[in-house]
DNA sequence: CTTGCGGTTGACGCTGCGTCAACACCTACG
DNA sequence: CGTAGGTGTTGACGCAGCGTCAACCGCAAG
């Protein structure tokens, strides 16, 4: 018993286009080829194909069921493999949607949350994950509250203070100025304060952020890039300027 | 102020490889090319980078996002299609995730488990009297036509669904989850839904099955061991976990 | 001047085939 | 026996989004 290619495309359930293809990568051979170049395949070609199939359906690459058939591969082992890849794609699609859907509610609601209504360059609902898996759910609670209880006016308040920090701080470093130097320190000084206005983060006894959390952020100015554009847009290398003056100001003032 | 590739590299957080192929696709343009041929982008530049990069990070095609920031297309138009084609991909992926899992358990438990007449693990033509007791005459019956009434592929996927959710159950339990926790509650949903969709079940105005039913079922999870054998061979103490989280759900969402 | 880092423009690679294109075979019909 | 039409064959391009050479040029420091 032996079909030509388009019966066993037919019987299988896929093209004969694909086939060819599994036979340019060795994964399924006609059991005879005709003087005039036609593929015929028999049985065993039939069982093979099959076995090929479902393991495509279950998404496995062509080159590992090959390795599987071939018997270089265990094929449980493969699929575990596999099953823990699958996984990780849908924990990344699922983030994926959750951005999606958060970014479009926020749309929809009208808050036209446009570039300036963030603060700090950093728009918390956006990141809403990331804050929270940073600084805890409650910290995000806090801050989303606290944000969306100001008024328009207080907002854009907020963020001009937060640009003018920055500004001065782009300013600092234009000038050669050292973390440690006392103007760069008036403005961590106000940075802190600046800050300290936020709810939501971890506080110490005394009032404001921890020495911690202050310090921490810095590192995070440098390491992401949504931070760094927003600081270095004042200069290239401001954001590590920033940095380094948080961390000596929690040195000097937080602990 | 403007900055060579490397630096919009940096501080956007991708490659000068990625950014010249934007260039090449017309997304984004440098402000200005030196004699040399270098690239040098201007603060425009970043502004549109950035709106690029949320984008595409949210997964919108390259190609769509050229178009939303030409202004042919309406970004928030662009969002809904994108979030539906996300959640058709997501459909695909559960499919596949349950085909993979199925496939696993039946190669480990070697039983080529052929059991595509028991659906739950809980074959109900068998417990005939039980369910009539339990649910009542007429919930068997319409069960019973319902089940019979589906095709062969119908009756395996939706076995498949069952044992993914109980899979996924297994291992909340041995990461240690609790009943309450989100992931759980996630998967009780999950469940919820596939019940859903047979019928005879006591159903509530808004449909779905009754929160009494809901956890009444996952009372005989525990209690009856033809059910509790089939969560619990995805480890001790699988069953509890999904009784308690069956009642925490029925508490929260049904009542 | 040399070294070394960083920039530039091609061009191929990856995945799994779909889709022409140009050409050969086979079968049935007139 | 010629021909039309269906079925095969072997290339080769295309897709999405860049990664990764390769070959060559600029620029600043020693």
């Amino acid at each position: 018993m032996e079909w030509p290619i388009s019966d066993l495309a037919r019987a299988s359930g896929t093209t004969t286009r694909a086939l060819r293809h599994y036979g340019d990568l060795g994964l399924l051979q006609p059991s005879r080829v005709g003087p005039s170049g036609y593929r015929f395949y028999d049985q065993d070609g039939l069982l093979r194909l099959q076995r090929i199939l479902l393991l495509r359906d279950l998404g496995l690459p062509l080159a590992t069921i090959g390795e599987v058939l071939a018997g270089e591969q265990d094929a449980e082992r493969a699929l575990e493999v596999h099953l823990d890849l699958l996984k990780q794609e849908r924990e990344r699609l699922d983030r994926r949607i959750r951005s999606v859907t958060t970014t479009l509610a926020k749309r929809r609601g009208g808050e036209q949350m446009t570039a300036n209504e963030s603060f700090d360059g950093f728009d918390h609902t956006e990141y809403k994950e990331e804050v929270e898996q940073r600084w805890g759910k409650a910290a995000y609670r806090d801050s989303d509250a606290w944000w969306r209880a100001k008024s328009p006016e207080e907002k854009r308040a907020f963020q001009d203070a937060q640009l003018a920090i920055a500004a001065d701080y782009g300013a600092a470093k234009q000038a050669g100025l050292a973390a440690e130097d006392d103007r760069v320190q008036a403005i961590a000084q106000r940075h802190y304060d600046w800050l300290s206005g936020i709810a939501g983060t971890p506080q110490r006894p005394q009032g404001g952020p921890t020495a911690e959390y202050f310090a921490g952020l810095g590192e995070m100015y440098v390491e992401d890039p949504r931070f760094t554009a927003n600081y270095d847009m004042h200069g290239q290398g401001t954001a590590k300027l920033v940095r380094d003056a948080m961390r000596v100001y929690a040195e000097r003032h937080l602990s």
